[in-house]
DNA sequence: CCTTGTGAAAGGGTTCACAGCA
DNA sequence: TGCTGTGAACCCTTTCACAAGG
């Protein structure tokens, strides 16, 4: 039920200067999101337990949650939905308008700026920048790609704060080191690298092939447990090694033997 | 430092069956991918120190999230590479390949498809597959888009243990019912919904306007602090409801006043 | 001498169970 | 009566500091 591995790095794991725990930050946006289908379903009101579900959370998780924001439920009643939504957006910083810049206009960026949801409320999309001439100029959700020489003007014009890596790996520590240096202290990094940044720079990383690794290393448990149950078949030995020459370690017996 | 807001619902947050932590288990692929790294650059033994900088993690944990998988440093000395990157492969269940299944070829689904690392090691794209008929039949990274109907002879065809879903909200839920119906028992979900699932099946979340959210949670805690920097601007106040009527909540005004 | 591997301590997060209040 | 809000217990993770050992 914990969240580990994920796909982003905070800077300090503590409590954030309102007091709100980490833990719970993160899982105010999915809080949000149930708020919000209960809100269109014309729900008025809820009670921990049904919020808790929808949210796919523990009743008392949810309850030690909300109340750090304040306390704004009913008691012997639940929760007013319209009133939390209020709620937990300002707390999230969601009444205020984030303008985002996406580099990188390849499918990701385009998978980023045609995502509804991520637009819908509360960010903006400034521009999406892109260093390939044949795709500098086109429209996508109705922006036109800008190129990636204009990052310094887009970032002071739209006075963006929140900055997208959806370049390749190699491109994205020169990218990032150009986002903080115009004025940018939140990115969100989609490049498989850890990037580095000056302190008080906030980074947050998604990682698909983590991810999919991460599923493995479970996949892996429950097949060996069940034998002959759907696993992954084709077992490559020691072959996948990097390009590099010697693919034997040199290593003791005795280590090996452990393995 | 502590990964939190994780796009990600694991089933335990108990230590795996092979006894060990969540936690190193979500580190361990960003170790492999420095050492992998490293690997390419010739180098063939790596202090704890500098490998946890390559990671952006601190020694001490790299230190002990590698004891969980046995005794392979060399005191005085640091860990040979490619020993290494072997015993991390196999503990991580990437000495097998994996077939994956991705359903939904749209933007997302070709930048899954076409993200190198996400495929090149210990994974294999068995099949992508969508309902519309203007992308079935379209060529992604040598793959022929294959219609959602043949989504069951797929998974049994090649075994397929991961699905991955790129599709709308709207869609998910039955795609992800018919993965599991048909023996998937994994899933990387990246439409915005929580996804319910029977016992068992492992489910990963990548959620990126949750990701823009605890940025944004962030972000406004930096520019309250240093009032006239580069935050958010144009404020919309309560603007931002959901199209349900009523905005205004039916609240105490001591509620209200706490505000 | 240098670095690993690890007890022990410290710090958060989650869960329980119930007091408190509408 | 029913549900929120929360102290306290429990559990996991991180960090420290040093013993162990090549």
């Amino acid at each position: 039920m914990q969240n580990y591995g994920h796909p982003s790095e905070v800077t300090s794991g503590r409590d954030s200067a309102a007091g709100i725990p980490e833990a719970t930050v993160a899982r105010l946006p999915v809080y949000l999101r149930a708020l919000y289908a209960l809100a269109e379903r014309g729900v008025s009101t809820v009670a921990s337990e049904e919020l808790a579900i929808a949210a796919g959370v523990n009743s008392a998780k949810l309850r030690k949650d909300l109340s750090h924001l304040g306390s704004y439920g009913i008691r012997g009643v639940g929760y007013d939905v319209d009133y939390l939504v209020y709620q937990v957006s300002r707390t999230l910083g969601l009444t205020q308008d984030w303008p985002v810049v996406i580099v990188g206009a390849g499918n990701l960026g385009r998978a980023l700026a045609n995502y509804g949801g991520f637009v819908s409320r509360g960010f903006t999309i400034s521009a999406m920048l892109d260093c390939d001439p044949a795709i500098v100029g086109s429209r996508i959700a109705r922006l036109t790609v800008r190129h990636v020489d204009e990052l310094e003007a887009v970032v002071a014009r739209y006075k963006v704060a929140i900055g997208v890596i959806a370049t390749p790996a190699g491109s994205a520590q020169a990218v990032c080191d150009r986002l903080v240096a115009a004025g940018v202290t939140s990115v969100l990094n989609f490049a498989p690298l850890v990037l580095s940044v000056p302190e008080g720079v906030d980074v947050r990383k998604v990682d698909l092939s983590i991810e999919l690794q991460i599923l493995a290393f479970h996949a892996q448990r429950r097949s060996a447990s069940r034998p002959g149950s759907a696993g992954a078949r084709r077992s490559r030995g020691l072959g996948s090694r990097p390009a590099n020459g010697a693919a034997r370690p040199r290593v003791l017996p005795e280590l090996a033997a452990k393995a």
